[in-house]
RNA sequence: GCGCUUGUAGCUCAACUGGAUAGAGCGCCUGACUUCGGAUCAGGAGGUUCUGGGUUCGACUCCUAGCAGGCGCACCA
């Protein structure tokens, strides 16, 4: 139930029937036009800029189009008790308050679909998100990202979209015969005595591997470790399997599920590099080049070579891509263009990549990747999701990758918890670095916005235990007459947003905007309890104990969209705090 | 040098794919409640939306030229 697209279908009727009566000219497509959220003040429910998008095409001010338009949906509506016509040609409508009665009535008997787009096309998204390499635990400088992904994943299956959640595993490559080397060295370490060479800075020093280490020896206990060209390859997976455990197990406690892993070394193996190549040869997407180097930096050891290149300048792109090494083996972007092509063969509708701030580069040569791999432009949609600046003490907070000392999840969720964590993470849009202030983070206050939404349920929440009733309870409307206040109707209006926000999300990607419409529902609910306590009429319980039931279905309703808000964020909604 | 991205109150950020007098929180200054449940609420001060042009009924939003910060720029994945 979105009312303002309710609303926004009743003003095109009514233009259209206008028009149908040469009263005015209305254009080929009625896209401008929307019904939206008057600012508070003006004591309204629903404004339209209908008459100012009509305007220049009639000739006729706003005003006198808005005249014409307001009194014609007047008439047609018996809910609306006002609508009047504001400066440049706003119309705003206001409801009877028997309105949000009905409104209240509506959402209560659909109250799973409520938020949910139901009119939308349903669609099949493909979400990769983490895809950290293989090497280690998940630190903080992944966490953002994948909350961002997982909760982007969410808002898109609420609002009845089919999502697939995947981990793209850079099992493959000089990187993991590093860290296959690094804990063959953890092994001999252990077993022979020879010291870790913590000198070279190609291996991985972070303790984990001792760990790693421990657990290849004692669960492989047949295994020969003496010579690594011997059980390179069978060592090689062990070290993977168990930094996926380890991945696995952070990504749990961070409250994310995949549905698939997806291995860059079965994609390799599976022959898929050589076959997208072999497509776009075919399709005259690569050719043989030189790269030059960049200008405006010291590039002495730049040496051009002449070799493959993906013609990612066709599809908007600022350079052509390597694909293949002087070597001839395939670059990284080959493989993952292989990957790419494995994903728009499963016939996804879209494809959503969440990437590193470090990735920014990136992005064009991916997006031009898919573009020619599809056919299909603007399929694959990346977002980016920004640094993170750790704030402990009021200092900024550094890691240090090299030394391998650097905060991982499983530190951040012990000392500041999961809900804590994907509720700030998410405070702010993705591609805006973020302050994570763990004093803030921790804080039992409305300085932490997650407390704040959460005491809101909490209350709601007191009321049926005051009065012996299960908020899951099922409760009906009896009284029709009854009118809401105009202090309920402010947070039903707030309510009445709910739909648009999911919308919204969805369509931006932008699922930061769900805690901060949370938020602001919550403040509004804060702000009318507290009226109880000067005025004990406007207490939900009376002095004998009793509540209206339309005033207990008002705070179902309200706790019903916390609670879908904060599932889709992926945190607790507490009855007691 | 090129690409992407950000620039909004003292600070951290919102602003519904172009709407109205640009909104919250923190901090600062007043006040309410001493709890239906301890995390709450009301009010005040605080703005040239980085700058200059442009597009139009209307611009934080779009275009353009700059300025400033961040990230990236071989065959590392």
């Amino acid at each position: 139930m979105n009312i303002y697209q309710t609303y926004l279908e009743k003003i095109h009727k009514v233009i259209i029937e206008l028009a149908n009566n040469n009263k005015i000219i209305i254009p080929e497509s009625l896209a401008g036009i929307n019904a939206e959220i008057p600012p508070e003040k003006f004591d309204s429910d629903i404004s339209t800029n209908v008459a100012m998008v009509l305007s220049k095409l009639n000739k006729k001010s706003p005003d006198e189009l808005a005249k014409l338009i307001s009194s014609t949906l007047k008439d047609s509506d018996p809910l609306i008790e006002d609508i009047s016509v504001i400066k440049p040609g706003f119309i705003n409508i206001k409801f009877k308050p028997v309105f949000w009665t009905k409104f209240v009535e509506e959402i209560i008997n659909n109250q799973k679909e409520f938020g949910v787009n139901l009119k939308e096309e349903k669609l099949n998204y493909l979400v990769e998100f983490v895809s950290a390499n293989p090497t280690g635990p998940l630190h903080v400088g992944h966490c953002r990202g994948a909350i961002l992904g997982d909760v982007i994943s969410n808002v898109l299956s609420f609002n009845n979209h089919k999502v697939t959640k995947e981990y793209y595993v850079n099992d493959y490559g000089n990187q993991i015969i590093n860290f296959t080397k690094s804990v063959y060295f953890r092994i001999r370490e252990i077993k022979f005595n020879e010291p870790f060479p913590i000198d070279n800075p190609d291996l991985y020093p972070g303790d984990y591997l001792i760990d790693f280490a421990n657990n290849i020896i004692s669960s492989n206990s047949d295994m020969n470790f003496e010579k690594f060209e011997v059980i390179n390859e069978k060592l090689s997976n062990l070290s993977i399997e168990q930094s996926l455990l380890l991945i696995k197990s952070n990504l749990k406690s961070l409250g994310i599920n995949h549905d698939n892993f997806v291995s860059e070394k079965d994609i390799v193996l599976n022959k898929e590099v050589e076959n997208v190549i072999k497509f776009l040869e075919e399709n005259k997407f690569v050719y043989k080049g030189k790269i030059k180097a960049p200008t405006g930096e010291d590039n002495k050891n730049w040496v051009e070579r002449e070799q493959l290149l993906f013609k990612s300048t066709d599809f908007g792109d600022d350079k052509d891509r390597a694909l293949q090494k002087s070597d001839g083996t395939w670059t990284y972007f080959a493989s993952d263009v292989a990957y790419h092509k494995n994903k728009v063969d499963r016939k996804f509708d879209f494809l959503i990549n969440i990437l590193g701030a470090d990735h920014t580069g990136y992005v064009k040569r991916l997006s031009s990747s898919v573009d020619a791999l599809s056919g299909t432009k603007n399929k694959l949609i990346c977002k980016i999701s920004q640094l993170v600046k750790l704030i402990k003490d009021n200092k900024p907070f550094k890691m240090s990758k090299r030394k391998g000392d650097y905060i991982t999840v499983d530190d951040l969720i012990e000392e500041v918890g999961k809900d804590a964590t994907r509720f700030i993470m998410l405070n702010r849009s993705g591609d805006v670095e973020l302050d994570f202030d763990f004093d803030a983070v921790k804080e039992k206050s409305k300085d932490n916005p997650l407390y704040y939404v959460q005491y809101c349920y909490a209350r709601i929440s007191s009321v049926f235990r005051n009065i012996d009733k299960d908020l899951n309870s099922n409760i009906k409307i009896k009284d029709f007459d009854f009118e809401y206040s105009n202090e309920e109707i402010k947070i039903l209006k707030k309510i009445s947003e709910w739909p648009k926000c999911v919308d919204l999300s969805c369509l931006k990607l932008e699922p930061h905007r769900i805690p901060t419409y949370l938020y602001d529902l919550a403040s509004k609910f804060h702000s009318y309890w507290n009226l109880g306590k000067q005025n004990p009429e406007k207490r939900f319980i009376s002095n004998n104990n009793q509540i209206h039931p339309d005033k207990l279905i008002f705070l179902k309703v309200i706790s019903n969209v916390i609670k879908s808000g904060m599932n889709i964020v992926g945190v607790d909604t507490p009855e007691k705090m």
